[in-house]
DNA sequence: CAGTGGTCTAGACCACGAT
DNA sequence: TCGTGGTCTAGACCACTGC
């Protein structure tokens, strides 16, 4: 583990234990490099990310403060699994898979190319509070996974790729539209009156470059909610 | 202008400009410090604020490359004014002021506090390709700036905020919720039928932590898109 | 004034990828 | 092996805040 991020996990450890409440002064760069025997911009680069991932905020001649968090429901800024969020945000969810099999990439991915991309469709429907609310159809591609015959109820797409089969997630872009719900929306997520579904369809991309995987996760409008951070640049 | 700055943005012209097009690859580190004689963590701040933004790559023993860039429509994890947007996007677009009045911050805000906070409610419409398509209402907190009289049709708050006032806008917080459309969303744009809404309401914060405004942006479903660059933590 | 964060330097050693 | 990015050091000077 690099010192940066050992440094950046307690401190974050610290600010969600309470230990750092809201509004909170943490310590200084030079105090963090006595505590940890560091240089300074080694312990500035730690205090980077908490501001990046919109924990902290620095102020010029005053310190490093602790932001008032309400934490993330849905995420769009970052890239996240489905098990990962249910666990972060301890959710009471139960996914049910509803099928795989051998399918193109949908052409409405817009991926740029003429050519068919053979993959693997893998549709599930997410259960909230014993709820269906979000319709997921993954594409795998074919080029970079060849054959996906089962996946395990306690093991997610990205556990899948990452643990298994070694292969490193770094990004991906997001679309997010909202449409009416078709006649499969409303069959799996047990609605009849017409509604509007919120349409978040991702790229998936590898620390290589290739795309991985083309996903539509489809939710229930009346039941999405996002909340963001963002930074004035 | 920092060196960094100076690197980073001569960096992302070329890349606009076509010079490093997709999946071109970026001067190294090494080629960065003797073009512009700076040290090494000079030039790779430059390159690691490209890759914050999501222009750019870095991939180990190989280089940095430029990543497929589909450019952000409407944005949820930056901070940027409407002005700044349609600018940036060379939108046509035309703001229309409906109102400025006294008024307190709705309660739907949720700050969390018993009290009333007095503000400056001002509400608009924004028009792109001459269709009323959003409507925004800010509530300016009176404890900030205590009077606004009229909003020139050149400035946007957020140059009055920082231009006029000196004030440092830092974060925001986004909640992103889909609603139906109200009497007053369907009057504004021009609509008659039942419509989704996309509702983004802000907190919008200054650099010393007070809350300078809230937001309530309400966005035709059928004319909303969101594109964002999400990576892997 | 002392304390804080912001920028910058000139090195160093390492891990990884391509040749 | 060489070029790349990743981490880290031990300094330096500056600008801003608060006392």
């Amino acid at each position: 583990m690099n010192k940066y991020q050992t440094i950046h996990d307690e401190l974050l450890k610290d600010i969600n234990d309470g230990k750092y409440p809201d509004n909170a002064k943490l310590p200084s760069d030079f105090a963090l490099m006595n505590r940890y025997h560091v240089a300074r911009e080694t312990s500035r680069k730690a205090v980077a990310m908490l501001v990046d991932e919109g924990y902290v905020i620095r102020i010029k001649g005053r310190g490093t403060f602790v932001i008032n968090q309400n934490r993330y429901s849905f995420p769009i800024s970052h890239v996240e699994s489905y098990r990962e969020l249910a666990a972060r945000l301890k959710l009471d969810e139960r996914t049910q898979l509803i099928s795989i099999s051998d399918k193109n990439v949908p052409t409405y991915f817009d991926y740029g190319e003429d050519t068919e991309l053979p993959a693997t469709e893998i549709i599930r429907v997410r259960n909230v509070d014993n709820e269906p609310v979000i319709v997921d159809r993954d594409y795998v591609l074919k080029a970079v996974v060849p054959e996906i015959k089962s996946l395990s109820t306690s093991l997610s797409l990205f556990e899948l790729f990452e643990q298994q089969l070694g292969l490193v997630i770094s990004y991906a872009k997001k679309t997010i539209t909202i449409e009416a719900a078709n006649a499969i929306d409303k069959q799996l997520m047990l609605v009849k009156e017409p509604m509007a579904v919120v349409v978040i369809r991702s790229e998936t991309f590898l620390n290589d470059g290739r795309i991985i995987s083309f996903t539509e996760s489809r939710h229930r409008a009346d039941r999405f909610k996002s909340v963001e951070f963002s930074r004035r640049h």
